[in-house]
DNA sequence: AATGAATGAGGTTTCATTCAT
DNA sequence: AATGAATGAAACCTCATTCAT
């Protein structure tokens, strides 16, 4: 749990341009979009991206833990089921690979902390009688990376959205 | 609807071996291995996968188009609930990326016979009253593509994945 | 000088189709045109292409051996002037380069019809005052193969093409 | 008309070394001599050639340009006999391919450059007398063209080139 | 003799990453 | 810290040529 060194003004304003553009740079053009391509949207040159994110994946990674990050904070404000509608319509908005397999030691915590977010919201919505004690939280954290995924790759309209995501609703309220 | 001439047979035999190569090689390293190393796995050289496949592209959509067409025929011996589960197993196996979305053109005709291989089994299901009959067959697909994607990225182990279609099924049979 | 056995009869009507066929395509594509067009252009397998021309330059230098033997059967029937303009035409036609370099000794004794028919013609020309005495068949030559490949490279018009002619038939005609 | 920015120094040393390398080396081998062999003979490692030229024809349309010129450069020196002579030679010299065909856009701007200095060239030889005022600038350039083809292609030595030369340049003073 | 599938060297191009300025 | 030119491995793809059928 080191401490990083504070960052320059200048470095740090530059490190959120960077994130800003890779950002809308993936969500447009998918996870293979150059680092160029990001470099030239956040007015920098290359080799400041690479200063700041060693490797490509380092970007990636951060920008997920960003993500996940602003995720977290906003559960406050939902309900499990308000929450679960939210993140999926960020998932298709933000093209950006939710992959929550936590493979990527880099983002361990980060999902850690969106899954304590979300067994919270679990455990509330189970007291109120919205969800069948019987659903445990794996399962609901897989579902919301399902529906993020499917979001992701088949375009749905928002109708569809929504209608996919009352049988989830249902199913989770549901007696199994 | 062009009818191509048929392969010789050792033509077809190196077709067959090439797509098996690219179906485990892109189950193992994604899509974007590389078309060497299909090549080298289905022992030819390279020339004769692009004879085969002018474009990578096109290995891709081939497998794909195989693999749908072995779905659809083997919904015939399932209901839904079973089909929708060896679909799911299927693509957590071969990591072969079930995007549904039918911008390839070369797909839609293999997405639109799963659809209504599909559809006729979720008629089914809903005439014996194992699925609620406001469901419709627009929001099924996106459920199975959804599952089968988060299966896929997320690394789901046995347990997990049945839960998970527990309430998916559940969501299906309640009322809405 | 050795004497080819004679072909059957398909071999030769084969070889011939070949032939126009890449007349045809080199014409239209330069000569990095692909063999296997050549071959689909003339209704065989590329394996016989390379039964009759073991190589792609065989193949080129037969076109333009069988191009030259024509242009020397024509000379006869033509003055200095006509022919030179005869063969620019053609060479603007068919795009096949006009290369007269004899390095390539397939065409060296092709290269030298020519360049006798067109010393026959040049002698009468000078023989009628059309053409200055001091003028030389190698100058001619040059400039024959110099108007070919200027009208092969630009894309003149007819009336270019007439206008520049003219310059070099008074260049030949003048004192110098 | 955009304006490049400047190129640092190191950048604009490099741009020229592999200007001059693929002049050689496309001299020495056509142009159809790999960029590889162009980047090995600069000294410099293949993607430095690609920053600068992205594509092999952004490659040679630079040095055409370069070449055109130069050649613009050196018309004042000379009257329209000793320029046209001087094309030629270099034509002959570096064997780039003189192809004026502005069916190159890059090129339509250096070419016009060329065409309008032989224009004033001709005019002045029209006006001394040493060019037949009949003569229009078009079939000059066809006839410098089709010299520099000519000498390209068919390896003359200096006399012959002389002589060809000495034809065409009675062409343009003779009355037509 | 003809077929056409297979070969594989070699071409162009991309891009994550390094490093001199 | 920032710049942006340079690197070079590796990707995709083409095509002349060979060879089993």
């Amino acid at each position: 749990m080191l401490e990083e060194p504070p960052l320059r003004a200048d470095a740090a304003r530059n490190r959120a341009r960077i994130l800003d553009a890779a950002e809308a740079v993936f969500a447009e053009l998918g996870p293979t979009a150059s680092t160029e391509e990001v470099a030239r949207r956040a007015g920098v040159a290359i080799g400041t991206v690479f200063r700041h994110f060693p490797t490509k994946d380092d970007l990636l990674a951060a920008i997920m833990k960003r993500l996940l990050a602003r995720l977290v904070e906003e559960a406050a404000e939902h309900d499990l089921f308000a929450f679960f509608t939210h993140v999926v319509a960020q998932a298709a908005a933000k093209k950006t690979v939710v992959d929550l397999l936590p493979v990527d030691i880099r983002l361990a915590e980060a999902v850690g902390h969106l899954e304590s977010a979300v067994g919270t919201l679990l455990a509330e919505a189970q007291a109120s009688g919205a969800v069948h004690t019987g659903i445990r939280l794996p399962e609901v954290m897989a579902l919301l990376v399902s529906v993020c995924q499917g979001a992701l790759h088949s375009g749905w309209d928002e109708d569809l959205q929504r209608r996919t995501l009352t049988v989830v609703f249902a199913g989770l309220r549901a007696q199994s």
